[in-house]
DNA sequence: CAGTAGCATGACTTCCCGGTCACTTTACTG
DNA sequence: CAGTAAAGTGACCGGGAAGTCATGCTACTG
């Protein structure tokens, strides 16, 4: 009947996105491990049961809410890391992204940490079935690639990217880990600079550099 | 009667050791929220009970596993930060340091992960009681402590040295943690020797340095 | 507006794990 | 070597969470 979506798929998109929202709430506040199925639901503000109309088990929804969190903020880092322009620039524009994106969505930091390594947490082994790349590694490749075609234009040092983008990244992970737990952080554009200082240029000392 | 220390007393410390390495493994196997007393106790060949004969619950067992290990390494570390000589000979001994010991201790490595941060699992609380730093925060803080000096000295340029300490510390896990997961990695000279390039002179090209 | 298809519910079942404790085994002592 | 104190054991208990399903409810249909 209708053109694309019938209003049975709408409601259930709606559905979906709503429970999503209500599990990123609470392992935003709780932690993933100590986050249950009752406490998301009653944070969505339906019964336990309606869940699993939705999702087929606690493993399927956590992937999903994350992947999904995760895809939300992969578009907007891939418009800067495709974006024209100096190397050097981009770089601050994808720090100062990082940086205001985290600030204003805590909930997401959170699941972003849980899931971008299984590490800690019990192992997943069941990722899909396919062999699908988990969403953190694709990330760290669009992030390798960037920094290639840097080094290809000559405009950083060659070296591994790979290492590299995963050292950068990490680093960057825990300073804004850092920032969350701080009760007074300094501004935004001040830890950028900061960061772009370390990142490009180390820290040796410039009086004494060859 | 004994002069320091009685048989009983040996004996004790013997089963807590043996305890706290078949926890190790069982960790570095499993990950740490998978980790059942009933596992911990079949690894040590012990029945469950015995476990609290020695550890309050759980989390004394988990927590003072952590700790011992962690204090083990601390130990080394430290000898290397508090050594006289130019910062840059100290840096690569700390990084070479770290790839070694990691690479023939894997299983402390998955806790030394878990631990480091109470982010992703459930939150702590009962951190002691007492208003004991974590050792994760009090090995930055000994890091802080290296670069800081560095900075007074001249050697390296002046930055907030706590979040160098972090940025550096996270870097140098993430890619230590890829070792352990890939089949074949670049032998341990190497792997220091980029990071090293990484953390003295970043990544922006020299020729194109003002 | 009666009939019905399927969505929503939450009490219930099942499972698992941390922690306990009555009983067994070990090892020391006199 | 008998007696006993201490160490060790694992069946058991209580709790809590994942997942199910009989029942109630809602909203669409003819």
């Amino acid at each position: 009947m209708s053109p694309t979506k019938t209003k049975a798929q709408v409601l259930e998109e709606f559905r979906i996105q709503t429970i999503q929202e209500a599990a990123a709430r609470v392992i935003g506040r709780d932690g993933l491990g100590a986050t249950t199925m009752q406490a998301i639901a009653k944070e969505a503000g339906i019964a336990k049961g309606t869940i699993y109309l939705y999702f087929r088990d606690r493993n399927d929804l956590v992937e999903r809410t994350a992947d999904h969190a995760l895809a939300r903020l992969a578009t907007k880092v891939d418009e800067v890391l495709t974006r024209q322009g100096p190397f050097v620039e981009n770089l601050r524009r994808l720090l100062t992204l990082f940086v205001e994106y985290f600030e204003s969505n805590r909930d997401f930091f959170r699941i972003y940490l849980a899931v971008r390594y299984p590490s800690g947490e019990a192992e997943d082994k069941t990722r899909h079935q396919r062999a699908e790349l988990p969403p953190y590694q694709v990330y760290l490749d669009h992030l390798s690639h960037f920094f290639g075609q840097a080094m290809d234009s000559g405009e950083i040092r060659r070296t591994d990217a790979e290492r590299l983008a995963l050292f950068i990244s990490e680093g960057v992970n825990s300073i804004l880990l850092r920032r969350l737990q701080e009760t007074e952080s300094p501004p935004a554009e001040l830890e950028v600079d900061q960061m772009m200082d370390m990142i490009l240029f180390g820290i040796s000392n410039p009086d004494a550099r060859p």
